[in-house]
DNA sequence: ACAATAGTGTCTGTGAGACAGTATCGA
DNA sequence: TCGATACTGTCTCACAGACACTATTGT
């Protein structure tokens, strides 16, 4: 950039002999089922890492902002619409594609299992842990556990994973699974209640004694 | 990418007709000198935005990784290396920049004021906050703030804006600026001592009691 | 009545917050 | 001795953690 105006400099790196990097954004989607933490993968039909899994993902059109294609990425791969997701890291190891350059900007999304009917294949995070994936995608989805395990600690993540009203027991279990660890169910409570709001509805039909229904306090974070 | 196979939309993907964004990391260095955050600007020489204050950044070269960028833009932007980094958040608007698609790897950067005894402008993070910053490096600025502000209290940063071996008063004053607020000497103490360790040494010549010298306990996260 | 799950009361220890005190330098 | 800064002891209150208890359903 010596002795020459930022507009030329500009022109030339627009110009063709200025490769760009390609841009992605790859999706951790993750839900809970049952027990389970389970995340969106797809098998890759070819090569390289033919027969793998991967992260759903698709391109950054020139026209399109990241969450742009992060929702059209969630509706194509997925089927879904208007579900929680937010920026997790951008990778940009130069050999990370043997393909070619390109950077991956990670989202993760949250989606109650109810909502997922569709077909997007779900594999459980403990498999994941112990299987290969493509790409440095693996590291990724590592990545992606550790931050919903940090912000369930703080923020209201949990509440993601449910339809709009919930039990405690549920939303207990939720915790329990995000943090890796049992919860006192007293002690839980207390600490939840700031955040929650009886419904004044119950479960009924369950075999045993049925629980409220609460849902999210939206007027407290 | 219907009726065609990955390769031939990867072929047609890179070929002329499909336009990519440009890639650039841009960096929040900040420094606390005497009672102040500061964060390195610089005046912009062109339009758009002629005259108005901007972040320092690159394009990332398409054999660079982005770690590799930040670390030529510290380079070439305030003449430092090896100092503290991290990745804050990808900023995708399409119109975030007015000449073409940019998007913008963000990264915080963090140094002792005693390592900057070059040329890099440094302005005040409150009178950045009231000014004008071109593109969207203002929000981008505020983000870097919040998230020193939150890290804080939970990681190492304030270290990050302090040499090898320094005063426990020099580091509170770091966590007030940092925190935005005063804190009680004993309770700080109390707190921090985990994670230092005494030197042996003492400051001098200060006009008053001296203080004892620390250094970082490495052992310790 | 019983099994099973939902929900509550209360003790304890830890640690943040607040404040008052003591210690050690230069002038 | 005094002003200024460095450093320490201790009280209180909130809250996480642990555990034992009561409550309500279907079978």
């Amino acid at each position: 950039m010596k002795n020459i105006t930022e507009k030329q400099f500009l022109e030339q790196y627009s110009s063709e002999q200025y490769k760009k990097p390609s841009v992605a954004v790859d999706l951790v989607l993750f839900t809970i089922d049952g027990d389970e933490l389970k995340c969106a993968l797809i098998k890759r039909s070819e090569h390289p890492f033919k027969n793998m899994l991967s992260l759903p993902g698709v391109f950054v059109g020139i026209n399109e902002s990241l969450d742009d294609a992060v929702r059209r990425g969630i509706k194509t791969k997925a089927g879904l619409k208007d579900i929680y997701f937010e920026q997790l890291y951008t990778w940009g190891e130069v050999d990370r594609d043997p393909r070619m350059r390109i950077i991956s900007v990670s989202y993760l999304a949250l989606v109650p299992i109810e909502k997922l009917e569709t077909t997007a294949a779900l594999y459980p995070y403990e498999e994941i842990q112990k299987a290969e994936l493509a790409f440095d995608h693996k590291k990724i989805v590592e990545y992606a556990r550790e931050r919903i395990k940090n912000k369930a600690n703080y923020s209201d993540i949990a509440f993601k994973f449910l339809p709009e009203e919930f039990t405690l027991p549920q939303l207990q279990k939720i915790y329990e699974i995000l943090l890796d660890k049992p919860l006192y169910k007293a002690n839980f409570r207390k600490k939840i209640e700031p955040y929650i709001e009886d419904t004044g509805k119950m479960t009924s039909g369950n075999a045993h004694r049925p629980s409220k229904l609460y849902k999210r306090n939206e007027a407290i974070i």
